[in-house]
DNA sequence: TGTAACTATGTCGAATCTGATATAATTTAT
DNA sequence: ATAAATTATATCAGATTCGACATAGTTACA
């Protein structure tokens, strides 16, 4: 049986396939890590959105202006804990956040855009 | 203008509407202890239907029976994070967890019940 | 170009969360 | 009734996450 380009390609070194296979990410973590994502984009269209910056949106959530940025960066030292308080701080309700987790609602209506 | 009943019973030193209330739950508060519900349901809901103990499902995700416990329980001392990663880890996907949220879904179908 | 506003990065002590162990309480089966 | 299986509770040392602060880098605009 004829191997295919891939299987070629695997076998003289390569990892050929999604970004997820060459970080050689679990499902469990491509998961996680499209969950962060969507949520950390989330908070940061929301900010956008309603005009303000770094600073101020960071004391409306009663956290720092640094953590505000990991928060909508996605780094690591973010919890799935924190993003999630985060978005419910700006106003969402569960059903809101269930639709950003899907990648339905970039940012819900009822948000202020000024 | 007429006092409601309502408001004259809080003037009595009442604190009367909906448990939230009598727990003096913010908003937040209140999303977050839903969200917490939902999900803690969700992992228990799936063990059940899966038909195993505690003590072999808490194996299955990688932890001990007594945090499993807490985890069904909705125990403080269990993170968002370790909720939604307990489901991730029980094989569900984003969408399946979002249904969970918002209660749309129980158990997703493509769950094992022997 | 200069500088003010804004965003990004690094660090840290304190607070929180984790898996694990021990053991108590409850449920199930005989 | 009682032994076995299962679930619940308490505790803790180690790990992770937190807000805050300092400061570096970037962008906007006078």
């Amino acid at each position: 049986m004829e191997k295919s380009k891939k299987e070629k390609l695997k076998n003289a070194g390569w990892n050929v396939g999604s970004v997820a296979d060459f970080l050689n990410l679990s499902n469990e973590e491509t998961a996680i890590i499209e969950l962060r994502l969507a949520l950390s984009e989330g908070v940061k269209n929301i900010r956008i959105q309603s005009n303000m910056t770094q600073t101020g949106f960071a004391s409306k959530l009663g956290t720092s202006q640094s953590r505000l940025n990991k928060i909508e960066a996605g780094d690591a030292s973010v919890s799935l804990d924190l993003l999630i308080k985060s978005l419910v701080r700006s106003g969402l309700n569960v059903t809101d956040i269930a639709n950003i987790m899907v990648g339905k609602e970039k940012v819900p209506s009822n948000v202020q855009t000024i």
